[in-house]
DNA sequence: GATCCGTGGTA
DNA sequence: TTACCAAGGAT
């Protein structure tokens, strides 16, 4: 066994990998063939940033991309946000996905603007302390809103890692302190170096080092990959899907469609029965309202639906009627 | 630590 | 078509 604190490269594959070379090979081919995204652009403030963050959680990039360029325009800062009731950061989130985001980045632009003078702070304990920022964002913006060496890991570098040094397929199902260590391990000393290394790991297993069908013909540092070396063994694990048809959460995302769109109160009746004439029914919404019958949904699981809708704050009942929070 | 939380593209 | 997957966080 390796003693914990000392997991380097050369101790798992000796004399076989040069941590400068990959540090070099990566960060050459970073500044050659990188995205230009918008939050990568020097101009952009830390709350742009911030905002692509949280927009990026479990969500790809070309669906962040119209909805962070459409958030900018409305809220330049994070005190234009903190003005907006929170249903209009729900409203504009759109399709994007896990509403709660929205809420949050709500809140967080909140807490911006009360507890920080209206500046996103730069330290990874105040970021941490935010709404909806956990371990990743925190260190994620500190290194790339405010340059600071972090430990940036997210679902790509873990598996850049897994496959490059640990020579698996596939990273462990949840995020152990073993791969905090290497990340430490494998992260280089110079602060600048380290931030583009950070965003060079993240690249590379966005676009080239993906979960499925990876492109090694492409891959900067193949030569130097422990999972291509042992012959690209096959995952440990069979990853476990994610249930959609027929779950509470495809009920809630159906609800949270029809109260996006809503102009007034929608009343509760309208959720349960296709209303004879949607005429009555607030401007806009018929046609998410059908989706929504078209579920066919039981009426304890609807009930299920808008109950942790209202207690999760993406819905407010008023005139007997749900809307999105004021 | 396991589970829940949306949505749509892709193999 | 079904299932996997995407810059996670909160409980």
């Amino acid at each position: 066994m390796t003693p914990p604190g000392t997991m380097v490269p050369s101790a798992t594959q000796p004399g076989a990998t040069d941590l400068a070379g990959l540090h070099h090979a990566l960060d050459g081919w970073f500044a050659e063939s990188a995205r230009e995204l918008p939050w990568r652009s020097p101009d952009c403030s830390p709350w742009g940033i911030l905002v692509s963050e949280v927009m990026l959680q479990q969500t790809p990039v070309v669906r962040v991309l119209p909805v962070w360029e459409d958030w900018m325009q409305r809220w330049p800062t994070p005190a234009h946000l903190a003005k907006e009731p929170a249903g209009e950061a729900v409203r504009h989130w759109g399709r994007l996905g896990y509403p709660r985001r929205a809420l949050r980045l709500h809140a967080a632009a909140v807490a911006i603007q009360e507890q920080h003078g209206g500046a996103v702070p730069g330290t990874h304990h105040e970021l941490l302390s935010l709404p909806g920022v956990g371990d990743y964002t925190a260190a994620a913006v500190a290194a790339f809103a405010y340059g600071q060496r972090e430990t940036v890991v997210d679902t790509n570098i873990r598996r850049v890692h897994a496959r490059l040094v640990s020579g698996h397929a596939l990273p462990a199902q949840s995020l152990t302190a073993a791969e905090m260590r290497l990340a430490e391990a494998l992260l280089p000393h110079d602060t600048s170096l380290s931030v583009r290394w950070n965003a060079s790991v993240m690249e590379l297993g966005a676009v080239v080092c993906t979960a499925r069908s990876p492109k090694c013909a492409e891959c900067p540092v193949r030569a130097s990959c422990a999972w291509l070396a042992a012959g690209e063994p096959p995952p440990s694990y069979t990853p476990k899907g994610q249930a959609w048809h027929g779950t509470d959460r495809q009920v809630r995302g159906a609800v949270m469609a029809v109260l996006r769109e809503a102009d007034a109160p929608v009343p509760r009746e309208m959720f349960e029965h296709a209303p004879a004439d949607l005429g009555f029914a607030p401007s806009g919404v018929g046609v998410p309202l059908a989706a929504l019958h078209r579920l066919n949904s039981a009426p304890q699981q609807l009930g299920r639906a808008l109950d942790g809708l209202l207690r999760d704050g993406l819905a407010e009942l008023h005139d007997g009627g749900l809307q999105l929070p004021a």
